[in-house]
DNA sequence: TTGAAAGCGCTACCAC
DNA sequence: GTGGTAGCGCTTTCAA
C-alpha cells in the first residue's frame, strides 16, 4: 500500500503539494498536477481513511442503526441510505441491534471508538442517553422513522396518522362496517402514531369498540395470532388495519388459514409498502411510506451536517400513500 | 474525547504504561494497574481505532457484501456473522453491492481505504481481480455461498447438490411423476450446483427432458414468470424444485393465481430455508441451509485468520436438511 | 516495572 | 505555487 510519501518522491513533490491536489484545495500547477496524478496512477495509491481520520480531517464513515433487519423495511431503507452514501463517497456501517441492548450498546461503543463522521438512528431502543457520547463529541445525528424524537437532531418521519386514517377510510370506502387495527408495540412512536389515526376516523362510528384494538409487535406471528384472537372477538369484522406490513402478511396468512375470504369477507391492509405485500396472494393493499426518500433524506441531510458542521434541525413529515391492491377490492 | 495522554496524566504515569495496560502486554505493577483504571473510568476514555490502526495494530472492522439486500437470506446470513463478530469485539461493515459492478468497486475502494481487518465475501459478480487489492494488502479473505471458488481463502458453502437431490427425491416421494426445476443464473456457484443436483436425480427417469429446466434470477418475480412458461410448456408437471426460496415463493404465488392446488395438484419446493417460506399459505417445504452456522462460521474463520496471520484454507461444505411442510405434503 | 521517543500516513499552517 | 514541518492518538522498541 503506497504512501503519500512514495507519491510525492517519485513525481518530484513535496507530500504537501501532493496532499493539497488530492484534496483540491490550495494551488497546484497543471504540469504538477500531471505528474502527480500519473504518480498516483503508477503506485495505486489510495489515501488511508485511517490517517486521514486522525489528521484532524473527518471520517467518511456514516452509521445506521435498525432494530430488526428481519422485517424488510428495514434493508429498504438501508439500501437507499447506502446508495446515497456511496454516491457522495461516505462508507455506510449498517448495524442490526435486534432491539437487543447489548448489541446496542457494543455498537454505539464501537462506533465511538472508530469515530463515525455521523449517525442515523432508525432504532426505537436506543435512548437519549446511550447516544449522549456521540453527540458529546459533535457527531451529527438523525432520528428516523421509528428512533422517535430527541434534541439536536433532525427527525425524519412519515405522516403516520394520516397513513392510518388514510387506510380506514379506506376500508370505509370498500364497505367495511367493522373495522379492527393490529397495533404495534406503543413504545414506538410511529406505532402510536398509526394507532391514534385510527381511533381519530373508527371512533366516529357506533361500530368501534376498544375490543377491536388488537396488540402485535410488529412481526409476522404477531399478526397470525392477533387475528385469532380478533375472530374470537368479533366474529363480525369486515375489515382489518395492521400496523404494518409485516403484521398484515401473517393476518392474511391468518385469514386463509381459517378459510376466510380476503376481500370478500373480511377486507385487509397494511401500512409500510414493502415489495413483499406484493407476494402474496391476494396481494395486499398498503399505506406505502416514501421509504427510499425517507432513507436519501436522511443520508443527505446526514451528510449535509457533517460537511457545515450543523445546520438547522427540523422535524420532517413525509407523506404516505395508498396502493390499492386485491386485499381490499375484489376485481 | 478523552485521549491516553490525559489518562497517563491523571494516573501520574506514562503513557507507555498506560498502553501496556490497556493491551495487557508486558508488566504493570498491581497498583499501578488500580491508579490507571480509575483515571480511565474518570474520563470515560475509550482508545481510538483509528489512531490505534495508524500505529499499526490491527483494526477491528470487518466487511461482509452481500449481492441482494432483499433477499432474506442475506440478512440472515448477516446477523449470524454479525452476531459472531460483535461477540468477539469486531465491528461489522454490511455492504450490499445490489450486483451492481459500480457500487461493489466503490466499496472495495472504501474498504480499502479505511483498512478493514478482514473481508467476508458472500457477492458473485466481484472478480478475484477486484479482490487483488485487498489480498495484496494480505487482508484475510473469506468465501462465503455465491462468491464461489478464489485462491488464498477459506470457501464456506451449504452442499447444494446433496440437497438438490434431496429435493428432487423427495418430490419423488410424494409421488410426483414430472419435476421441473426453475434454476438460478449459471454464473453462481450455488445455482449451477442445485441444477447439477437436480439432474443427478432427474434423469435417472424417463420423464426427464430438458424443457423441464425453466430459468430464474433468483428474484420472487422470476418464479412467477417461470411458473408461466413452464404450463405452456408441460400443463402435466405435478412437481416444482425452485432454485431458491424467493422464487419458490413466486413460484407458488404463480400457481396459486393460475387456480392450480399446492400441493394436490402440483408439489413445490424450494431452497435455503429462509424464515419467509413459513409465512405463504401453504407454508414453503424447503431445502435448509444451516444459515446460522455457515455465518458464524465464515466469521469465525476470518477472525481466526486476522488474529493469528493467516492459517490454512479449506473448502468447508455444510449440511443441508429437508423441511417437510404443506407445499409438498397435503395433511 | 516503567518511561522516552520514534514513527504510522496524512493534513494544515507558515515560509519561501 | 510549493515545500518544510508540527502534530493527530496510539503502539512499540530500547533504556533505565
Amino acid at each position: 500500500m503506497a504512501t503519500i510519501r512514495e507519491v510525492a518522491a517519485l513525481a518530484g513533490v513535496s507530500v504537501a503539494t501532493v496532499s493539497r491536489l488530492i484534496n483540491r484545495n490550495g494551488y497546484v500547477n497543471k504540469e504538477t498536477e500531471r505528474k502527480i496524478q500519473q504518480a498516483i496512477e503508477e503506485l495505486n495509491y489510495h489515501p488511508s481513511s485511517i490517517a486521514r481520520g486522525l489528521a484532524g480531517k473527518r471520517m467518511d464513515v456514516v452509521a445506521l442503526v435498525v432494530p430488526d433487519i428481519s422485517n424488510p423495511f428495514f434493508p429498504e431503507l438501508a439500501r437507499a441510505v447506502e446508495d446515497l452514501c456511496l454516491s457522495r463517497g461516505y462508507t455506510l456501517i449498517l448495524c442490526n441491534s435486534d432491539n437487543d441492548r447489548e448489541k446496542e450498546l457494543a455498537y454505539m461503543k464501537s462506533l465511538h471508538r472508530n469515530s463515525v463522521a455521523g449517525f442515523i438512528c432508525a432504532s426505537d431502543s436506543l435512548l437519549q442517553e446511550d447516544l449522549q457520547e456521540l453527540r458529546q463529541s459533535g457527531t451529527p445525528i438523525v432520528m428516523l422513522d421509528r428512533s422517535g424524537n430527541a434534541d439536536d437532531c433532525s427527525i425524519i418521519r412519515a405522516d403516520n396518522r394520516k397513513g392510518a386514517a388514510l387506510a380506514v377510510q379506506h376500508l370505509l370506502d370498500k364497505g367495511c362496517r367493522k373495522i379492527a387495527h393490529i397495533y404495534g408495540p406503543q413504545s414506538i412512536v410511529t406505532a402510536r402514531e398509526r394507532l391514534e389515526g385510527y381511533e381519530q376516523i373508527a371512533q366516529q362510528y357506533a361500530w368501534y369498540t376498544p375490543s377491536l384494538l388488537i396488540p402485535g409487535d410488529f412481526r409476522m406471528e404477531s399478526g397470525i395470532e392477533a387475528v385469532q384472537l380478533l375472530l374470537e372477538r368479533h366474529p363480525d369484522v369486515d375489515g382489518i388495519f395492521a400496523g404494518n406490513d409485516m403484521m398484515a402478511i401473517g393476518a392474511l396468512k391468518g385469514l386463509i388459514r381459517q378459510g376466510i375470504q380476503v376481500p370478500e369477507q373480511i377486507a385487509l391492509c397494511g401500512f409500510d409498502g414493502i415489495g413483499m405485500t406484493r407476494m402474496t396472494e391476494p396481494e395486499l393493499t398498503t399505506i406505502a411510506q416514501p421509504i427510499g426518500e425517507m432513507g436519501r433524506m436522511a443520508a443527505e441531510i446526514l451528510i449535509g451536517k457533517i460537511e457545515s458542521n450543523g445546520g438547522e434541525n427540523r422535524f420532517y413529515e413525509l407523506d404516505v400513500q395508498l396502493i390499492e391492491r386485491s386485499s381490499t377490492s375484489s376485481t
